[in-house]
DNA sequence: GTTAGCACTCGAAAGGGAGGAGTGCTAACA
DNA sequence: TGTTAGCACTCCTCCCTTTCGAGTGCTAAC
């Protein structure tokens, strides 16, 4: 079978008027709205066509089409324009977040809002693993008589603290002079390289009695074991009960779940590499490897810190989502935060020459 | 109209299957399950005068009864009985819980997973007031040429952390001896106490280069005044999605995005102070101020700290919920938590003699 | 290659009983 | 006087049928 031009406008037709209805499309929709020089029974039999080849479907002998997960699939890698400007709401949004603050998490749960609320879409944000980032900066602080707050400083100025149990009563000062001496040893390290010969060592070159030392460090060192690793942030997750996709109660529920389940959001990001290109993954129902997420489609993209991923940002939708806005919208984002995306390369499979769909 | 004994067991009756149902009660049911003396028609006539009495009503002339607020109103206030022990599952949990943290804030996070995990229900719980806090201890601690790390710990263990911007350089020692400084001048007071005037104080006692204070003690009043205040944790909010009185998407969604809406969460748990007794607020439907609750009950404990009330714990579920299990749940949270509660001084409406319901 | 016409399909919506759960009322009974 | 059996009545729910219409595929003409 023969792709054409016309074909890819009447797909395009399709998906465009399929996001907008959620009902299927018709000939004589696409004929009156997208393409009035047309009759429907020509276009009926390229939409007859376009189904031989895989890329619509009926839901029933007697209704219009919908595009199939191929179709969008190739709607997204071919089909689909960027919009050229992201709109001012947006780039007022942006530009507060940017003069805003400092802190990595707290920047991307902030990333996470904005792109729920921009696409209306619910956004899922994987954390940076505390556990495998460097640390810049460690400081014990007094608490009272049994404890002291323990206070780490990480790569992308996130601050964890943790109250650690002491077991000896420790003067203020003997607090401080032990977090020096962490510094020293510590600083550049990442959470996961402090395993117990290093603390060992620190143990010996400490000067402070042995035995204090040693409980405060076994708790540090527990601390450190503990650091929950693989924090995920969700946004805008009662968007998808506006979809008449969910209008199932029990589909909503099923996905409303799915994102509260952190492990396993936090494997399926992992489980794929990003690729080349764009720097965007998406993934259209069935596609989805994870069997809650076969009605959505996902757009991801990885953020990095000094050259290395460290996390995701999606965005979740039905399968009929605005693609087209959604990456848009990411690009944008990938563009106004070069340090944490990296510049993207721009779409590396061309558009189709003169592909107007409207 | 008389109350009589068999009336108000017939009521507990009525609530008992509703809960379980989520169906109006026809006279037949009570008869045979719970009241197995009597007759249909006997229950039928005393149905007929609950319902006079606004206790209960009926949806539609041939269907069986539901209780009414005003049923359920008498229901918690008299007929109630508390589960005497809390089961296993929650006491493990809670033991967990007590050993593995001392952050008031995770506690309280915690101890909302808690409550809904036990009850099936969503809970909110409305975080300690930062602004409102002592502050225990302070710390500026480096972290580049242009800023540094501010870590403000409060009553209850609660640490909060601010990257403030440098105006000039400050070598570690600098800021080490700043904080101290402050912690002088500071602790034991509230972040809203923490004015103008008193920074000004500091600002001459202190003896480093004025222009150098002047730009730091800015920026961390700065912080202060922005100190986010009141924040609103929310657990097992999809738990709505299972109950029938949801099933209508436009109604789950409405209370959906209520449990966003922070503000409007706060307001709403601040505006009625809790009663003497029990030391639990019911609020039953309509008796909810907030239109999106209507369909929803509501049972809060307040939690304090030094015995000032500093923050809200609540379970929300349908109309019909399990009030037992509820304020079970949450005075047993809070017999095990007196620090937090103080100990309830028990119901102070007494149940009534006899009833049994089963 | 395009289009008008037409028969056909099939889901959604509307109509119409049948069934049944539940009520209120009455009259009889202990 | 309280309790109960019996009965007529109500009205919701379920299911079946019919109707309607949107949409298709096919054919023949342009």
């Amino acid at each position: 079978m023969e792709m054409s031009e016309r074909k890819l406008q009447i797909l395009q037709a399709i998906i465009l008027n399929y996001l907008e209805t959620a009902e299927p499309v018709g000939s004589r929709t696409i004929s009156r709205r997208f393409l009035m020089d047309l009759s429907s029974a020509t276009i009926r039999n390229e939409m007859s066509d376009l189904e031989e080849m895989g890329l619509i479907e009926q839901p029933h002998t007697s209704a219009g089409r919908i595009p199939s997960s191929k179709g969008y699939r190739l709607y997204v890698d071919q089909l689909m324009k960027r919009d050229t400007v992201d709109d001012q709401q947006m780039n007022i949004l942006m530009n507060l977040l940017k003069n805003k603050t400092v802190q990595l998490d707290s920047l991307l749960r902030e990333i996470g809002d904005l792109l729920s609320t921009m696409t209306k879409y619910p956004t899922v944000v994987t954390m940076p693993q505390i556990k495998q980032s460097a640390l810049k900066h460690l400081q014990l602080m007094p608490l009272d008589e049994h404890s002291a707050i323990l206070v780490l400083v990480t790569d992308g100025n996130i601050v964890r603290n943790h109250v650690i149990p002491l077991q000896h009563e420790m003067k203020e000062t003997d607090l401080y002079r032990i977090s020096d001496v962490l510094n020293k040893e510590l600083s550049g390290l990442s959470l996961s390289q402090m395993d117990l010969p290093l603390i060992q060592k620190i143990k010996r070159d400490c000067h402070v009695e042995p035995e204090i030392m040693e409980s405060l460090l076994n708790a540090i060192s527990d601390t450190l074991e503990h650091a929950k690793d693989g924090d995920v942030f969700t946004s805008g997750a009662t968007n998808i009960l506006s979809f008449p996709e969910f209008s199932d109660i029990a589909r909503a529920r099923s996905l409303m779940e799915f994102f509260n389940q952190k492990d396993q959001i936090l494997h399926m990001v992992s489980t794929e590499e990003r690729p080349v290109g764009t720097g965007l993954k998406i993934r259209i129902g069935t596609e989805n490897t994870i069997e809650q997420l076969h009605d959505c489609s996902i757009v991801t993209a990885n953020y990095r810190y000094k050259d290395r991923t460290i996390g995701t940002i999606s965005v979740v939708g039905p399968i009929r989502m605005d693609y087209q806005k959604v990456v848009s919208a990411l690009e944008g984002l990938m563009l106004d935060f070069p340090d944490l995306f990296g510049k993207p390369t721009g779409p590396d499979i061309g558009s189709l020459p003169d592909s107007k769909a409207n």
